[in-house]
DNA sequence: TATTGCATACTTCCATACAAGAAAGCAATC
DNA sequence: GATTGCTTTCTTGTATGGAAGTATGCAATA
């Protein structure tokens, strides 16, 4: 059903049992739906049910997993609507930090942006969505990063984490050539200086999701509710 | 030291006992700094350890506690790189909504502001800070949802849960007519169907609080972390 | 055949006991 | 007097047993 690593027995048992678990949601190895038992999870790491419970309930704070009493413990399908907020969030948010990115207009910013972008380029080539996922997340953290609000994306991080699992799961049905013309938009809206049209690419980027997201949900309907 | 309502024992302990916790910490009863102890709480509440602790957890989730292992468990500190970063997500994401509103100009909005404002300016007469905290909560919500995006506002309540206690345990040193007045220029500017008026008041105001951290941060340092 | 009732096998939840680590006080020693 | 080491007492972490609630399959009944 489910490989997870051995954990290390000199450290505490609970943390380890979230991590992994964490891991194998937001990878899609747990799918929305699937069914988790304490006992279960217990046996499958050789540790007592009293961590994997913990560990349930801080994944259940962290709206990935919801125990219902005396039911079983479920893997959270997505909340459509909470992936539209955290669209909405980061479409204001990182319309805002391109803005001052563009205010600062640190010179040795734009070669690494293209480098980045030639990276994106090579996960395209090789076929690897996973790959693409993870570089686009380090492109917008790096902007983040040049805003000099690091700790903003780090915020956004956690909440988006919805958003993840969405991109993950549904990774092959993504125009991810579509997703790198939009990041050199972005860029070349830096590279002319230019605040205003570096906002609006960055926010057609962000749009994007609203095209892509009915056909994910019609195709899939059994990993979303409302 | 610490009074909490007795729990329903025909419920679930440990939700109870999370909320019960979080409300202390949200309302200042509880302070950065505060030792908790599970067995004390436990005892406190007329339970065993086990739903205290799963309630530790999942404060520790949210950020509002830290567990440190065979140490003990404390009330974290106000972050002050937190604070800022929920700060500038929220311009950012309240001036979007707001112009939505503005777009919207729904006729039956603007009473209901008004009306608010009132009841924010009896808060002030009666020099209740408390009650203008959730005032202020309850109109920048209503914005949200005449926007169309209540749910967004829900995400976005979990993230300030940083600010509300910042504006809690320092409600006094904040100047609360001049919020009411930037309320008033925020519908102003809605009354005029001026969408940049309005962000551009908003903006304003929720840059109030780089304005007065500074003193805040001064006057309490015990409370704070960077 | 359709429905009702019950036994059974799960689940999460709570209480309790014990283990392991950290801190503080105190005494012995240099 | 300062330091070291031990003892005690606290803390959180884990294991386990049992309680209560839920779903399911099966048999009895209308």
């Amino acid at each position: 059903m489910l490989e997870l690593p051995a954990i290390d027995l000199t450290a505490s048992a609970a943390p380890q049992v979230y991590d992994r678990l964490r891991r194998a949601i937001l990878r899609g190895a747990l799918v929305p739906g699937d069914r988790l038992s304490e006992s279960e999870v217990a046996k499958l790491m050789g540790i007592s049910r009293q961590p994997v419970r913990e560990a349930f309930i801080h994944l259940a704070s962290d709206g990935l997993a919801e125990v219902r009493p005396q039911r079983g413990t479920y893997i959270r399908k997505i909340s459509i609507s909470d992936v539209l907020s955290a669209r909405l969030i980061r479409e204001a948010v990182e319309g805002d930090l391109i803005r001052m990115v563009a205010a600062k207009a640190d010179p040795a910013l734009l070669p690494r942006l293209d480098a980045e972008i030639q990276q994106q380029r090579q996960a395209l080539a090789q076929g690897d969505s996973d790959l693409f996922v993870r570089l686009d997340d380090r492109f917008h953290r790096m902007l983040a990063e040049a805003a000099g609000h690091e700790s903003v994306w780090n915020v956004l991080e956690g909440l988006k984490s919805q958003m993840n699992r969405l991109r993950h799961i549904t990774a092959r049905t993504f125009d991810i050539q579509k997703l790198i013309d939009q990041h050199v938009e972005i860029v070349e809206g830096l590279r002319a200086g230019d605040a205003a049209q570096a906002e609006q690419a960055m926010r057609r980027h962000l749009n994007q999701l609203l095209d892509d997201l009915p056909e994910v949900t019609r195709s899939r309907p059994e990993l979303f509710i409302p």
